[in-house]
DNA sequence: CGCCTCTTGATTGTCGACAATCGACATGGG
DNA sequence: CCCATGTCGATTGTCGACAATCAAGAGGCG
């Protein structure tokens, strides 16, 4: 694991303040849209934007040694920068600071990866509870898309496109509770875990079962059934979880890294 | 609001790194106790630590600006030190940087206070179910002498005296539940709003209401009957979300000043 | 050989100075 | 008067250099 390895960061991370960039996703109105709107993010805020993606596309490996002097260098942007965003990767469970010692990219546990599962259970089932009395036609349509997209993800085996899909449907029933610090908490939660799956779960079958359980969830949701989609969410986190105490050591594994 | 009210923070900030200092809170063995161990923290930590305490304490008030520049002056420390610790404050939503324009110390409307509520009440949900397999003699001890010590403070209708101890309990249970992670979001996440509390919720009826709340709480615990635990639980901490419902803006309020 | 002490090099932690940003205010024109 | 533009001052953002820390390795001793 030579630091070298880390070198890797595409260095176009040193734009000029003023350049033009392309609208971020927001809630602009449709008519700042024909106008991109200049993005004017610090340095610090763009060194942490790419660290992140790296880290969590898993190019950068967990365990893998960062250091502000070798990332300044390869940024071409002095340390001040590297060192606020490794601050804030820092709480946020990515990264492990040893003080005076450098950073390391947070590895996770089979107990993280389970404690973070309990904890999500009961945050997902309060996000149900919170959300169904607020969902409408195209929220249940966007939820159905996403198992359609699943499904065709499970029949291909395409199993980390799977997963990231999968990611997406749980996230978007958390995003529709409208309790947005319940959100905010729930995607901390859940990008410290996201780099790694259960080794079972990627097998065809359990795909498509994960499929059908999406369906019979989004069903009991529109039939207005709270506590039926309740049972059904937990039962369906709780798998996972199964796997990991059956499993033991070898079930949790890192996911293929993303090609930049 | 003048700039100079923040200059109130008391300027021992800058001790040696080899200062000799007690041994902190923690998870030392009794023999590691008798000498006392360097306790070894750099500026930026002891920075981070007095002001959260400053900002927990309402010494420090909501909306109250801090600049790098103020509190460096004012700590006789240069200004990275306080830029890393209020990077880090920022990420704990205790206090909001506004990019260019200095931070200041983090409001809480009554909406951000019912999410963290309704969050809050999963998160002791989960807590109780984890913990209750888990607990021995001693932990309900702890727990009894917790209420008996509330049921004082509401007798002699010390309010914050009261919520502290409260505070105490709640995260208690949290604590027993054994998992770090959940423990940890909790902590977060009530870190942000206690600050707070409602109104009515201080009056010597309702606290004197609290305590026997805890009591059955505690006793069906002690009986072993989870889901009575996790209903009384989830009763308990609906109220102040009532009360804020039903009180609307004026029902929440800053809770008095610690003094230094 | 094992243990202790000292040294060294790598890295972070902190400092002070210069660069960059932006809100508030002033000025000028219609 | 209102709006657009420019200026300025306050503050942060970033830079590069010096200070501080500590793990690893070297050397000495029993």
């Amino acid at each position: 694991m030579g630091r070298n390895a880390l070198i890797s960061i595409h260095p176009a991370i040193r734009r000029r303040p003023g350049d033009r960039e392309a609208t971020p996703t927001g809630l602009l109105n449709p008519k700042e849209r024909v106008t991109p709107r200049v993005e004017n993010l610090t340095l610090w805020q763009r060194v942490h934007g790419r660290l992140r993606e790296e880290i969590l596309a898993n190019r950068l490996r967990p365990g893998q040694e960062l250091t502000e002097q070798a990332l300044s260098a390869q940024l071409g942007v002095s340390r001040a920068p590297v060192r606020e965003a490794l601050g804030r990767l820092a709480q946020e469970g990515l990264v492990t600071i040893r003080p005076r010692r450098g950073a390391v990219v947070a590895e996770v546990t089979p107990e993280d990866f389970l404690e973070a599962y309990q904890t999500r259970e009961a945050l997902e089932a309060l996000a149900i509870r919170l959300a169904m009395p607020r969902l409408g036609a195209a929220d249940l349509a966007e939820l159905d898309r996403l198992i359609a997209e699943q499904a065709q993800l499970a029949e291909a085996h395409d199993v980390d496109a799977f997963f990231e899909s999968n990611g997406h449907f749980h996230e978007l029933i958390v995003r529709l509770s409208g309790n947005r610090t319940l959100l905010d908490i729930y995607q901390q939660l859940t990008a410290r875990v996201r780099r790694y799956r259960t080794k079972s779960l990627a097998l065809r079958g359990s795909l498509a079962r994960s499929v059908e359980e999406h369906r019979s969830l989004v069903r009991a949701i529109e039939r207005g059934d709270v506590d039926e989609a309740v049972r059904l969410l937990v039962e369906h986190i709780r798998v996972p979880q199964h796997r990991l105490d059956e499993g033991g050591e070898t079930e949790l594994v890192l996911k293929e890294a993303v090609p930049a």
